[in-house]
DNA sequence: TGTCTATTTGGCAAAATAGACAAATAGCTT
DNA sequence: AAGCTATTTGTCTATTTTGCCAAATAGACA
């Protein structure tokens, strides 16, 4: 693979890699309903805390979300909500992945 | 989170990460064109064969695409196209970033 | 200023991932 | 069977990722 594509291949790579974790992926998905602090986020997640910050600031670092400080906390929202789309996709991966298991039982 | 939607997004989680790797990626972006053989990858990402059939297997794994044995190659396609819709949101959150990044110098 | 709440960051250990080489496997072809 | 090509798998090392605790930072408010 040439420098130049592998540069912009690991640039896209960057982003979806962000997205593959399954606490971020929940995050986005919460974020669909409208911004949250961090706070929030702990509450729904149920990790400590500081790994609720870092998978947060994760999600910022490759753009897919933004967040903006009121008071003290700092509240999160969707950057690039073409990202919900992912969910689509992956679910009719999933659906034939499900129904090949099925096939593979009966065979 | 919930145990039920933990296992839901790790499902989920497994899929995205699958595709968040610039091989893999690229990898992806050529079976568009047309299935093709393990050695045909080898000679596009000059990586060592050994390490193109891993990617190829965690991409296969993941359900993303399937393979077939033609005499003694291995022929692999795009179980799932849409994952190609990927990269339009992913080009998106780039551009967005590096309009971001533009505005930060300027500022 | 001191204190409280919210968030981020440093540092560490465990786990997962990536990539290479060598060896094993599978299917031609002679 | 022997030799050849294509692919996969075992194993190892290096790197990255994850998640927690503790400490640092930032803002609100008495």
């Amino acid at each position: 693979m040439e420098p130049q594509w592998k540069d912009l291949y690991e640039d896209r790579a960057r982003v979806i890699k962000a997205m593959g974790h399954a606490t971020r992926l929940f995050m986005v998905h919460e974020l669909e309903k409208g911004e949250q602090c961090v706070c929030d986020m702990q509450a729904k997640v149920g990790a400590d805390i500081s790994t609720v910050s870092r998978h947060l600031g994760i999600l910022r670092e490759a753009g897919i979300v933004t967040s903006r400080k009121q008071g003290n906390q700092v509240i999160y929202s969707l950057q690039c909500p073409c990202v919900l789309n992912f969910f689509n996709c992956v679910e009719t991966v999933l659906q034939k992945n499900r129904q090949h298991t099925i096939h593979e039982l009966r065979s």
